[in-house]
DNA sequence: TTGTATGCGTTATCAA
DNA sequence: TTGATAACGCATACAA
């Protein structure tokens, strides 16, 4: 009953395991043991198999490994809404870790709104055996998001803008201090009528950014009105109604930090239209570091914070487990956002 | 410490075929039948078991497909640069195609200058073994990576800015027509004198766009010198460059159309930083309208094409032989740009 | 150190 | 119209 399984290697499908041991005169399991590098085994027989693997360039079928270790190879990003350069950097950062590797990254968009959510994301890890997921804020903020992944048995590692869990399933900027720092600057400058437009309830970054603003303020004892405070969505639309608010305080406000550099654009738009002088008459201070940012005029000055190395960082704490040189006490939890000084602020005139 | 995690299945690991055909009192493969809605099977017994699946939530497993069907439920992005809000509104129609299907998207980067560009595509499609792919330009003008997906037998459809394949492979846009009527609608504003900033080289869409401005100028019978020709690469900095050189140029252009917004900004910038006025001085015309070409001052008159409805498009003809409901007929190969018109665009003013 | 037998969840081939 | 049974490619007890 030995039937050789026919030869059948047209150019196009790809050799099997089988392939490979019968090629190299061995069983499958040991095949599979270089593969996984697993188990001890002559060191005359692994490199006749890696040989062999080498000249055929056999590369082990994911969807057969997928079913019998009933784990998929594949990293989940789950995101809602933010903006299109963040998630953007964010895939960059996860593909940069998972080059070379066996995993692939696939995108998940979800309604942080639906009273479905979490069944909606445990469907979609379970659906695909997911092998880890990465989370974006605001959902990442959900202590009951995390919860379910750990239900499930899907590692998962959360971003977002203050530490909301341990090193091993978060990678978090610190937006309070960020901002404390860029506000500084502004007082530095000479500033003390100073306005915010904040970003949506809910959103732990809007209220980390809020933060930081307010102990700025505190530490230079300026008073912070009610009336200096505008609330926004993150949305440049929502940032034109708060700069309109904004800008007929008397006496108006001679800097304006908005909560990122959406709503900062919209701030500058909203001058523009009122024949504002930026940043003469009044100075913008935004959030994000944006491609937008340095397009604008004046280019925006802005808290840039490293997207992608957390990117990269994120999808390294879930993979390591299954790829070796990743040295996971390297692999930081904490990541520092930067003060990118551009022209859109500057002393206040009067 | 790299021992493999166990999969801790959650309490209610899901059911499988053999837990729904044993429910239903009949064999795995009937169950089959009704999950993939093929062959004949008695009313009866199809109503049992259909009322077995939604009883249990049964879900089948999509790596056990893969593997039997030696084809995964795949969809793949490949993508080499292009601007992140194209790519993010692309992901969008394609995952609004994929939504309440079995079907998930995995993103994949590829450097288009790279030796090893097909090989690294057909590697990524033959391991993922992916149902289908959707190409991005400029790599899906490139007709040797068209053939590659048929040769290892992947569906894919191109997505460009001309038609470059059959109606079953291809979603394009018409930029041609689209700038031809944009670039009229400067001249109606009373511009002669107009500059171009072209896309780079060996991407198609940068010469459909000089082609349709080359069209409107010939119709109405200016001349283009070389001189108001600029080169960039699509880029905020080349449009910087480029925009230097129409800006010596005596007299001055009264008008630029910029082959991407990401440059048109970049023209915007510069004038201002000549103090020149936009649009009384210089009108400006944009191509794309990203985001940025509402958020700039004045805000960009640019070509707006329908991208989330051509990703949408795209997986609809991948899919459609696995899901029911999807008219391929109804399916279009072409999609019409249309002008949106803001601010930076006037009459020029001598 | 290596091999055998079996399972993972599904589809496909035939026969009933 | 249905059902045994064999793939699909890999991993893992358990032997040898």
């Amino acid at each position: 009953m030995k039937g050789e399984p026919k030869p059948r290697m047209a150019a196009a499908s790809k050799p099997t395991i089988n392939d490979i041991a019968r090629l190299a005169g061995v069983s499958k399991k040991t095949v599979s043991r270089v593969i996984n590098q697993s188990g001890s085994l002559n060191q005359d027989t692994r490199e006749k198999i890696e040989a062999v693997i080498r000249e055929t360039g056999y590369v082990p079928n994911p969807q057969a490994r997928a079913l019998a270790l009933g784990r998929n190879f594949l990293i989940g990003l789950v995101h809602d809404n933010p903006n299109a350069q963040m998630i953007l950097n964010m895939q960059q950062g996860i593909l940069d870790a998972l080059r070379d590797t066996e995993f692939a990254m696939v995108v998940q968009p979800v309604n942080r709104s639906s009273p479905s959510l979490i069944d909606d994301m445990r469907e979609f890890i379970v659906r695909q055996r997911l092998y880890g997921v990465v989370i974006l804020p605001p959902i990442s903020e959900n202590d009951a998001v995390a919860q379910m992944c750990a239900e499930v048995g899907c590692r998962y590692v959360r971003m977002g803008s203050a530490v909301l869990d341990d090193s091993a399933h978060m990678v978090a900027s610190n937006d309070r201090d960020a901002v404390r720092d860029a506000t500084r600057f502004l007082i530095e400058q000479g500033h003390r009528n100073i306005a915010i437009v904040t970003g949506p309830q809910g959103f732990r970054s809007a209220a980390e950014r809020l933060a930081g603003f307010e102990d700025a303020l505190a530490e230079a004892k300026i008073k912070l009105p009610r009336s200096h405070r505008a609330g926004g969505e993150y949305t440049f639309e929502s940032g034109l109604a708060a700069t309109e608010q904004l800008l007929d305080i008397s006496p108006r406000p001679t800097a304006i930090f908005a909560s990122n550099d959406e709503m900062a654009a919209a701030v500058l738009y909203a001058a523009r239209m009122r024949g504002i002088m930026v940043p003469d008459e009044l100075s913008i201070l935004g959030f994000d570091d944006t491609p937008i940012a340095a397009r604008l005029w004046p280019p925006l000055t802005t808290v840039r914070w490293p997207i992608v190395a957390m990117g990269r960082s994120a999808a390294h704490k879930l993979i390591a487990s299954a790829v070796s040189g990743i040295d996971l006490d390297n692999e930081p939890s904490e990541f520092l956002s930067t003060l990118v000084r551009r022209g859109s602020v500057a002393p206040p005139k009067q």
